[in-house]
DNA sequence: GTCAACCATTGACGTACATCGATATAGTGG
DNA sequence: CCACTATATCGATGTACGTCAATGGTTGAC
């Protein structure tokens, strides 16, 4: 679990702009961008961000974002696989929280 | 107000990480990273970035790319419909460069 | 004018995804 | 043990997407 972690906070890819990446390297960034690519999962992460703590559950975040809750459910599962964010269970709460570092894994890899 | 829209069109969200973003610019922002959350268009991205003037026509893609001519033709358009390149033809070539201030944008809006 | 090269469009096909309602699981408090 | 809350999973459905073969349009060379 720790690894999984590590692996999705490390900067995937060489700057776009320096060489042409390769077919391996493509693919990683591109899923890490399809977990971002969606209006409700960016919407997540910013909320999460702003959020108290910087952390947020499940329920605080069905009604800001005017889905039902197993939509939340899957985009959360979504963003979490793709190891934008993290989450605890905490009681009955599942408490969220964003990866910064592969948020800037990704920036980094777009940088130019 | 002509600058308000023009910055607008670069910059078109507050970062994520500040305040919750508004349906209106997560809608904006999930569509310029669809435009790049797919394998073949990063690599497209990096190539043409990587090319001999910053600059390249379809026909110096289709063979690093490995697609039909029609699939990059495709990718391209979905990257010139977003805004992160732009096409011009010269004679009987289209050569494309990538608008690096759309990729600013992204990594503007992503920074935390 | 004819031909070849380059690029774009169309149609078709299979796959992936967003969304919901219904349902199942897990934890809390009485 | 039971009711209640929070979360996760499942099944279904409509839509969007990636890909290619075939075709059409435009340009430059002969």
């Amino acid at each position: 679990m720790a690894t999984m972690l590590a692996d999705a906070a490390r900067a995937c890819c060489a700057p776009l702009a320096e060489v042409a990446i390769s077919e391996d390297e493509a693919e990683v960034l591109a899923d890490r961008l399809k977990a971002l690519a969606d209006p409700a999962r960016l919407r997540l992460v910013s909320l999460i961000m702003a959020s108290p703590g910087h952390e947020a559950c499940t329920c605080d975040l069905v009604g800001p974002l005017g889905l039902s809750q197993p939509t939340v459910t899957h985009h959360l599962r979504k963003l979490s696989d793709a190891g934008m964010v993290t989450g605890e269970r905490r009681g009955r709460w599942t408490y969220y929280r964003v990866e910064r570092a592969a948020l800037e894994a990704i920036v980094g890899a777009l940088r130019t």
